[in-house]
DNA sequence: GATGAATGAGCATTCATTCAT
DNA sequence: AATGAATGAATGCTCATTCAT
């Protein structure tokens, strides 16, 4: 086979044994994430993000197309992230633990990978004009909700949470609740915290017998 | 040349006399608003701006320094709207019916002012990195916190709520879920004022005796 | 009317009062003209252009709203620049010597304005790719055939040509041997007119009874 | 390192052993042309050209110094076949047979060869500011000349011809009308191979006794 | 108050070319 | 022979901002 004269970037699926991830995209979608979590969006700038990466913008375009597909590079990076658990949990954990975790997991966050917060709020932002960013979140949402629920019907399964909660609405309200204290502006990771704390003990107690 | 040079908006107090507001300033500040609201800080440009208002982007800069100066007029602006109540409430209103007018509130705005909250997340992601707007949305939070505080010891005291919750935290719970839902992407206006009366009928269950 | 939005080159058609012309725009398609003359539309650089005029090359987009726009304003230039008669003949001249001044024309584009040669083999050249340019072409073709054939015929009319002549085919004719002359590169100027002479003769011969 | 550092599209001749030509190399040129007449001069990119032989701009690279010595290769292979006559004449051939094969060459070159055209107009422009290829222009008009003036003149010594016709200025004009015909932009293959019948006539009535 | 004209700094993108492998 | 990766030097175009009128 010849050389392709199709950029590495190009293809959402690679073609097998021609994969369209090398270290080097690797590196630059690391760089442009970072960057569009401290300069948002707005500052980023091609130039900027292969300076960080120590090539020149050119080659830059060698591995994306254009500034856009850069993007859509970052996003699916995130979503990769975001998907991906930080707090593990044995296959024998209760439901219990396992909400437990699921806190756990959001402070290590927090704690771990600020940028996290700041990328997926200037996602939100995006989706209001990108159908396509919209439907990402969209999804995002669904499986985040979709594996909430499955821990609380375990735990009703289990008998260790209460049999009148409703799964799905109290998934939602806990998801609101999460997602409210990630968006609020103008407050320190300790105090961020202490709240997700505040939310778990609350949801303890509103979900056990 | 005989006008003075100062430019009337600047942040510099305006001296009396000459009021540091206009129509025509405001026009702007709107026009700017709505543009952010459509298009984000991203898609701001002083032309366009100007233009809708069908002036020159040189008149904007007349009543305007800079692009931050006129971005400072649409944060002044936002949160004059968002510390407006859309709900009136009379004075003798319990505490119950004051709860209920907050949560009316926000759906009025998700209704008739939806553009306040893509600003506002707008503004969210900028505090991030301008500390001015960061304090600016604290001072936002701690008025719409002491607010909520005031209804619920007032529910309190008036006998209508439980006396055993912590108006603080619940407050606080109350303002992260709220949060939450404006800021979840990817749902219709319908869709989100269900949302909302979901978490009012929780929260008076929970309030109430 | 407050200030239109919309920069000066977006209209073929300046609204009346509004002319869609200046000096300042002139100036740039002329520069471009000679420009394009000398290194051919490859060799046409926004900067370039803007340099010669002694401006910044953002003023340049303050006039055309693009490189095509640009090129369009030469285009037109050059179409009214090839229709204007180089040679006057009053009003009572006689069919020869009309087709005289035809040839006298000629001539003078070849010493006054070799340039015109050299654009219009490079719209020549356009014209194979953009048909808008092709349209014009033909349509200044059309022109041009239409004007010999006026003269062939008052020539006949006047009893100085012979009866027998098809004034479309010769002029045909005519035309494509100016043409091919004017297209033959690598010969100087000099040489051209003499060709020239040399097929005035040859059609006075011709058509002359 | 084993191969040698000269590469083999360098001007300096090759060494005995090492030719100038390849099957790759014509290959690479062809496309070129191809690639010239469908996009002009202006659209000639090595990494099309390479692309469409199937290989990578680098190897294009290995073959021609740069893109100067791949157009010399380009215009070489078009100055050959200019040369090489469409249509074949037995020794035998009389004067005008001769001559009608000329005219059939032409119009077999339009349709057969109708990217050879425009090619050449492409050429002719560079030759306005390329003193090579204006040289090489010139040897072949020179060449078309002398052939059609030997035709003409063995017309003559045939005694088919009239012999008070100048055989060098007829070749001229001839020449002069059927470059024109060439170069008139804006109309299709049919057109003009109508047009050069009629020109094919005409001179027919011209030369012949 | 208002504007037409102008500009400097910057930005994404292109492209011929190079070089180690 | 061939190529993937990389680059420097453009190039068209944008935009906030200025200033004389």
């Amino acid at each position: 086979m010849t050389h392709s004269p199709r950029r590495r970037g190009d293809q959402s699926e690679a073609e097998p044994g021609e994969p369209a991830t090398s270290p080097r995209r690797d590196q630059i979608i690391r760089a442009a994430y970072f960057t569009i979590a401290e300069e948002g969006f707005e500052g980023l700038r091609t130039r900027d993000v292969a300076g960080k990466v120590g090539i020149n913008s050119a080659t830059l375009h060698y591995y994306f197309r254009d500034k856009e597909a850069l993007v859509q590079g970052v996003v699916a990076f995130m979503m990769k992230e975001l998907s991906r658990p930080r707090v593990a949990v044995g296959p024998t954990a209760s439901a219990l633990d396992r909400l437990r975790a699921e806190f756990s997991d959001i402070k290590a966050r927090i704690r771990d990978a600020p940028e996290q917060l700041i990328v997926l709020t200037e996602l939100t932002l995006r989706a209001f004009r990108d159908p396509k960013i919209a439907q990402l979140l969209r999804e995002l949402d669904q499986g985040w909700h979709a594996h909430l629920v499955s821990i609380l019907e375990a735990g009703i399964a289990e008998k260790l949470f209460r049999t009148d909660i409703d799964a799905g609405a109290t998934a939602s309200a806990l998801m609101a609740q999460l997602r409210g204290l990630v968006y609020q502006g103008g407050i320190g990771p300790k105090k961020r915290q202490a709240l997700i704390d505040q939310i778990a003990l609350q949801t303890e107690r509103w979900v056990r017998k």
